[in-house]
DNA sequence: GCTCAACCCG
DNA sequence: CGGGTTGAGC
């Protein structure tokens, strides 16, 4: 039975239901997980979610900020969350699907401007995000798992638009990429989207600040689909449904796709 | 040659600017008399107003607050604004037509919530500002002249919904219907729509509050046209349009209208 | 640029 | 209820 399952960081749930909504027509997806959803969870319209066949729905939220959720046409059981870096955060929920496949769904923090967690408390607490998420699959060895989100980093060269400009940059400094690096290491998770899509630029956000985005084109990858080893071959089809950042009144992230063959 | 002037609270120029066109639009006034435009001048969308003929506006404008315009299909000249108990609010407006007709365009302070200038400096500001009105209009003996806009005050008893209950409001006290009356008599002014219109209830404002707005017709007739002897018996045809308050994303106040044969 | 919260005002 | 502002956050 294939699945399919997309991410995307949907920056409000609530100003942003008719969007969600004309993606779950258009797409289909079997599992639609969401990020900065910024609504408490009893006011997420997950009626409007249901009507289209998503009759399942597990989801952490705050009142303004971040907030995750899985929209599912299949049954799926709530296995909790964690709150790494103790932030107090709704920034990660994991769900179980009936075939025993693990779905985690991450907002990682964004980090603020300054790449240096002496002058910006915001960098060490994406760091330490990171690291608590590095010992837990450390830990835990996932198995039969995907791992999806709003990482907020964009490791590869090809995964930004000035690889050289954004070094400095935070969600593209060395030190993020190692540590994104060594979480995916110590989960064994494999980079879905570019095992299907090796070669080539590859962006799933563009900054709502930039005029002319889709000309000039300045995005980064910021948002990924993983998965472990022993499911990672069953991925396939992957894609970034670029035109969806060009919708009316868009998200600044457009969804990321994968199918699993399982 | 007749002309016919409105006057509207529009609570936002720029949010509302399609209203106002389609207004402009299905009336074709002559003159058209803004306040609560909200908006610095420089920011009111003259442009549009301009392609549908209104090629004249003069205005004062704040940054969140206040603020008032007259659009003109025919050359307006700007006649100066006064400002009333030295509020530094952009509130009046005064233009002189073509025809030697002066328009004063006015939004008088609503005045707060306690009918008690002891308690509530807002209530003494209203009266105040409607002092210094009345003082100007004595020593101005003002002719040729139409004086429109939001008094924030309904003076008669068949211009609220509940006479008894309101006695008590702010906008149907007794002390500001005795403020307003001095300030019409000093400048002669005589009331355009209820000489047309002198019986029966009357409205132009509901407020957002309430819920079934249409239905339960809580109003009040905020909205005045005020014209001088010499050229009163020229007015005639007035009305309120009600419809447009149930326009969707509406201001809380409707149009009102009279046509001047001069 | 865009969304949200909190607050002011009517 | 529904405008506006400011300021945080991304």
């Amino acid at each position: 039975m294939p699945f399919t399952l997309a991410t995307w960081n949907i920056n409000s749930v609530r100003l942003r239901e008719p969007l969600v909504l004309r993606f779950l027509q258009e797409e289909a997806p079997d599992v639609l997980c969401l990020q900065e959803c910024k609504s408490p969870v009893d006011k997420i319209p997950r009626e409007a979610f249901s009507d289209l066949g998503y009759t399942h729905m597990i989801a952490r939220g705050q009142k303004g900020y971040n907030g995750v959720a899985i929209l599912s046409k299949m049954p799926i059981e709530d296995v909790g969350d964690r709150d790494f870096a103790a932030l107090g955060h709704a920034r990660h929920i994991a769900g179980r699907l009936e075939n025993g496949v693990t779905i985690h769904n991450f907002y990682v923090p964004a980090g603020g401007d300054k790449p240096d967690r002496e002058v910006n408390v915001k960098f060490g607490q994406k760091l330490d995000y990171l690291t608590g998420m590095r010992d837990w699959f450390h830990a835990e060895r996932p198995e039969k798992a995907v791992l999806v989100g709003d990482l907020n980093i964009a490791p590869r060269e090809d995964d930004v638009w000035n690889h050289k400009q954004l070094l400095r940059i935070v969600s593209h400094t060395p030190i993020e990429v190692e540590h994104l690096g060594q979480t995916q290491d110590a989960g064994k998770w494999v980079d879905i989207t570019r095992k299907d899509i090796p070669q080539g630029n590859l962006y799933s956000w563009w900054s709502y600040r930039s005029p002319d985005w889709d000309a000039a084109d300045k995005g980064r990858r910021l948002d990924h689909v993983w998965a472990t080893p022993d499911i990672a071959n069953a991925g396939h089809s992957s894609r970034i449904l670029r035109h969806i950042r060009g919708y009316e009144q868009p998200s600044d992230h457009a969804p990321v796709l994968a199918t699993f063959d399982l």
